[in-house]
RNA sequence: GCCCCCAUCGGCUAGCGGCCUAGGCCACCGCCCUUUCACGGCGGCUACACGGGUUCGAAUCCCGUUGGGGGUACCA
């Protein structure tokens, strides 16, 4: 049989690193077995439902490169897939489950509700306020109905036995029916839950194996015994454990939890926060890092998925988007970088010299976040650095190491690295200084800035007359002239 | 409270009874390279949560404790 896979977000706003990993795994785990890929959007709750969220997950999506075979894009044979789309099926298996006795109104308020839980916590069966009204008698469903109360659809959950699961990250987990209580399947208003709603579009799309965050492991057994009430079979599950925060704490929209979009304004490449991401979690064989997208395809596998959570890691993402820059060849690089600079409203995107700058950065920055401190101010002309231009107006030496420079320069016909080293370290030796002594003020006055891209390069780039001219404006400055 | 999951260096992880005086990567600390910052190279620091078992032998299996996470909604 094929492989059916989902991926079921609820829209309830911006895609963060953890479901951004549970896409990446269920798409990882489609493309090995060269099965379908589905995007799922879970709308049943319309309170909580972002507006532009399902654009902005599915923008997300494609800027990972994560192309799903059906969508709510590109539809599909099992489509709507929607589910504020999919109501009538709802009902129909509402009907069919309250037909056969294994679903009822209840008709419990909020109050009631509340007050019974509160009761309960006393007792040894917390899942007793879910079942009061599950044999309410032909009168008292009417009388209920008189007085104007609407139901809820619950499930009737076995009283006796056990639902066993045998997660293919988790292993075998046992479940006691008792403890599960009756689940919320349609609420007042007619609108299915999640309870519901999911677990049967995945029986109606044909759904194989389940890949969901672990967070949802203790609402499967439900799910699974309401399939089995439907004749159905239960998918093959796998729960992935959560991604924490520095702290320790599960990643979430509230909680620190970066959008995939944020990664993206900061200048990463979505290669590199997709294999970033798939080794959060998951290793081929504890050794490689680096792998490319058919790389992880190829490899990827449930049965190495890691069952313990997973601090998400800055660091190593930054150092992994460093690899994959340094990588790419000029005309990618210079690619990517204008897109990314585009994106951000730079205006350094149409620089016509942009490609030339691309030696000067590439084995030096991490994300294209860091492009612009580095050698913006030789593609514009801008204010300097306050503490580093203070450091020139300190430097005893100054006026001598850029008055010198302007000397060594102005002779010059010949304007690339190379020559500028000779001519550079020319004047070194006339001051009888270290380079890293003379350097400094030349590389202030040039850039603005301490830290810069290579200095002959940046001079080159620059070019003879607009280096001579910050050189002479530098040292106008330390003079006080 | 109750239920479920998890537990190897600071972080990501390898390890599925002997190959482990625990390997790789990031970070960190040295050194080298060097015009700053980086990159790169070399070296180093640091971990099997604890307590009981099982076994000739346990990081690996079992039980308990502790700790962390998740769930306990007419959220998903």
């Amino acid at each position: 049989m094929s492989v059916r896979v989902r991926f079921a977000p609820s829209p309830t706003g911006f895609l963060h690193v953890g479901g951004v990993r549970t896409a990446l795994y269920v798409w990882l785990f489609a493309r090995h077995h060269g099965g379908t890929a589905v995007l799922r959007i879970e709308d049943t709750d319309t309170e909580r439902e972002e507006s532009g969220a399902i654009e902005q997950i599915q923008r997300s999506l494609d800027w990972l490169g994560l192309d799903f075979d059906e969508s709510p894009r590109v539809g599909g044979p099992y489509g709507p897939y929607l589910q504020s789309e999919r109501s009538e099926r709802y009902q129909t298996v509402i009907e069919r489950l309250l037909a056969q006795g294994d679903a009822y109104q209840c008709y419990q308020t909020a109050d009631e509700l509340e007050l019974a839980r509160a009761e309960a916590r006393q007792t040894d069966d917390p899942a007793l306020p879910t079942r009061l009204h599950r044999d309410l008698t032909a009168d008292q469903i009417a009388a209920f109905e008189r007085a104007g109360r609407s139901a809820v659809i619950r499930f009737r959950t076995p009283l006796e036995g056990e639902t066993v699961l045998d997660d293919l990250v988790r292993g075998r987990v046992v479940f006691e029916h008792r403890l599960l209580g009756d689940t919320v399947l349609m609420r007042a208003g007619g609108r299915p839950t999640y309870q519901l709603a999911n677990p049967l579009d995945d029986l109606e799309m044909g759904i194989t194996h389940v890949i969901r965050g672990e967070d949802l492991l203790s609402s499967t057994p439900r799910q699974k015994l309401l399939i089995e009430a439907l004749g159905g079979t239960f998918p093959e599950t796998a729960h992935l454990s959560m991604i924490l925060g520095a702290d320790k704490k599960r990643l979430s929209k509230r909680h620190g939890a970066a959008s995939v979009e944020e990664f993206r304004d900061a200048g990463y490449l979505p290669e590199a926060l997709v294999n970033f991401l798939a080794l959060c979690g998951w290793s081929w064989d504890g050794e490689t890092e680096l792998m490319s997208v058919a790389e992880l395809i190829e490899r990827f596998s449930l049965e190495r998925v890691n069952s313990a959570p997973a601090v998400f890691d800055h660091e190593k993402l930054a150092w992994m988007n460093g690899q994959y820059l340094r990588g790419l060849d000029m005309a990618a690089y210079t690619a990517a970088l204008r897109g990314y600079l585009a994106d951000a409203g730079s205006p350094l995107a149409d620089a016509a010299r942009l490609e030339e700058l691309v030696p000067l950065v590439q084995d030096k920055i991490g994300t294209f976040g860091e492009f612009d401190a580095l050698v913006g101010s030789l593609l514009e002309q801008r204010e300097p650095d306050a503490e580093s231009w203070q450091k020139l107006l300190n430097d005893d030496h100054a006026a001598r190491i850029l008055a010198a420079a302007v000397t060594a320069l102005d002779r010059l016909t010949v304007f690339d690295a190379e020559t500028l080293e000779s001519a550079l370290r020319g004047v070194c030796e006339e001051l009888e200084m270290k380079p890293r002594q003379a350097f400094g003020p030349i590389r202030i006055a040039i850039t603005g800035s301490t830290v810069a891209a290579g200095l002959y390069e940046s001079i080159a780039f620059l070019g003879r007359g607009a280096s001579l001219a910050r050189l002479k404006h530098a040292h106008a400055a330390v003079t006080g002239v």
